[in-house]
DNA sequence: ACGCCGTATGTGAACGGTCACATCGGGCTG
DNA sequence: CAGCCCGATGTGACCGTTCACATACGGCGT
């Protein structure tokens, strides 16, 4: 670990050099392929460069050029299916338009592990932030820290410049409104935890489609995401059963509370119907099968990338944040029996 | 995008030594708090470097000393629970050493994309590296490579000196020997892809325990770790059913089978026991409750850290590859009825 | 009072690239 | 054939930090 004095160095710029009868400046020409360098002369470098197992120093080349070609990605849970899939994407999409990434993961939501988090980042220098990281509270941060680099947040509520998300208000809508289709009055919802953005717009997508369509809604109940939580919700709910169905939240939740409603001795979608949220490629094969909110997180990451590169300036044309979800009926749902 | 040519550079080591009038080396040393430091002078740099809200430069300090302070990961299928959770721990111990953590993700298994992943780290100028990509020509070529770089690789078989693994087979082994327990005789193996390492493995541990025990094997089924894929193959296999109990490598494969076998009519484990692998948090709420072998994550990313820090010399003392996991038994695996 | 030592600080050179500019031929134009 | 321009290459400076060494200064033993 204490690395070795004498160790020498990598082969540099001038090593090369030297070893291809021409200048530095030359070797660097072939590196940044500029016009104006006779096919020979390049080639000749690039052959001693493969020789030497030479490879561009990139301390060096920040260093002076003060660009990274590197985003950053801070992200909360990246081990929950959306925030993983959206970081695939992002990570394709950045390295098409020649970006490196770099992901890190926030280990709690409290101020000091955010800045621990973007401080390692904006050591990397990096040109661009992506923050994947849904909770108000890192929002507010980001929002306050008024940081010279660009940057987008992911799931969040639209109201700001950075936001880009799928529209979580009428994802959930859209499950609302297919549980009052089908004739179920008596609905809760299991929210995810208040403090995290999608969580509050999914229950505010509830909320308004309940009273748009005259149905009572009681105070949804506030979750963690975790199936363990569903499971408990479940348990608890099914002491008073004073309902038909439920929209929870995220998927696993919804897992947990069939589980709950099984352990009950009680039939899914016969006595109370289910629904879910994000469609996670386990949601299939749930018993029931779940139906839920599908959210295409890949195109998410996509336009984060686009949007960041782009400047978030003019962009292209139509609405820039939404990306309308949709609802995958399964058999976790069916009429009302009241 | 393209970098405004005015823009200010960010304040250097000059500016704060211009400013608390010093010379530049010692607003170095403030930084690198070297003894024989004043303690006023101290104070009065760190306020200076307070006001110009000054951050070092870590381009110009890894040019300089060559040293990065940074670890590497590459990750394949990063989205899965197991690497998730391996990657969440390696960045918590590598933090409390004072390092930094860089994660990449492949996004194939094809030396390209493996050479893409690795150039990228080695850019950074890594000082250590972890893959836990578990894909057997994945090792390969890392092993191949012989990389300057330290590295540790996670879920492997353990050939090798950078081996770190939870014991597979030992665990493999638990689940089928329960089975075997159990009254079992006929048992299929639903396999992850033959190119994983730890499916490998897996595979392995079955059919030595079953051998063991003298039980007939039939050849493993070979999946990819996908729910849907468990459900294709329970539906398959159901359609000559010569068997009453199947280990799957991992959770999510399992519950695809479960799907399946729920579909045909069948009760678990009434009709057939299901045994799965790692014990995902979902496991203990899938219908029945699922049967599997929980691998702790956490302590092998953790381990991970210390072998790659403690330079893999001489280590402390016992096994160092070793961790055994632990069979959980629930609800989906009961008596044979044959 | 001299030299010496240790503490606190300053100076020059490097690290490995890029940038702005200078140089050097050769072909074209007039 | 002079003059010019352009294509191909070389030279010096600089990016922000650390390292090795030099310097200034006060106290102390003799």
């Amino acid at each position: 670990m204490p690395s070795d004095p004498t160790r020498n160095r990598a082969p540099s710029i001038r090593d090369v050099a030297r070893l291809a009868g021409v200048s530095y400046q030359t070797v660097s020409r072939v590196l940044n392929d500029s016009p104006n360098l006779r096919e020979e002369t390049k080639l000749r470098v690039q052959q001693v460069m493969d020789d030497l197992q030479y490879r561009p120093n990139r301390a060096a080349r920040m260093l002076v050029t003060s660009r990274s070609r590197t985003i950053g990605i801070i992200s909360a849970s990246s081990f929950q299916y959306g925030p993983a899939s959206s970081i695939t994407a992002i990570e394709q999409a950045a390295r098409a338009e020649g970006y490196f990434v770099n992901t890190v993961n926030l280990d709690g939501s409290d101020r000091e592990s955010i800045e621990r988090a973007l401080n390692h980042l904006l050591d990397q220098a990096i040109e661009g932030l992506v923050v994947i990281a849904p909770q108000v509270r890192v929002f507010d941060t980001f929002t306050q820290m008024n940081l010279s680099v660009p940057f987008v947040t992911l799931q969040s509520t639209g109201t700001s410049d950075h936001a880009l998300s799928v529209d979580q208000i009428a994802g959930a809508r859209l499950a609302t409104r297919h549980l009052i289709e089908l004739g179920h009055r008596n609905i809760y919802h299991l929210a995810g935890p208040q403090d995290w953005i999608e969580a509050e717009a999914r229950m505010h997508g509830f909320l308004t489609e309940m009273s748009e369509h005259d149905v009572a809604a009681t105070a949804p109940i506030l979750g963690d995401w975790t199936a363990e939580f569903g499971y408990f919700a479940g348990r608890e709910l099914l002491r008073v059963r004073d309902f038909t169905a439920i929209f929870s939240s995220n998927d696993q939740m919804a897992l947990g509370l069939m589980h709950a409603i099984r352990d009950a001795g009680l039939d899914i979608p016969g006595d109370i119907s289910i629904v879910g949220f994000d469609d996670i490629p386990e949601a299939r094969h749930f018993w029931p099968p779940l139906t839920t909110v599908r959210q295409d997180f890949g195109e998410l990451g996509r336009r984060a990338i686009e949007l960041l590169l782009n400047g978030g300036g003019p962009l292209g044309g139509e609405s820039p944040s939404g990306i309308i979800p949709e609802l995958i009926v399964r058999e976790s749902t069916g009429p009302s029996r009241f």
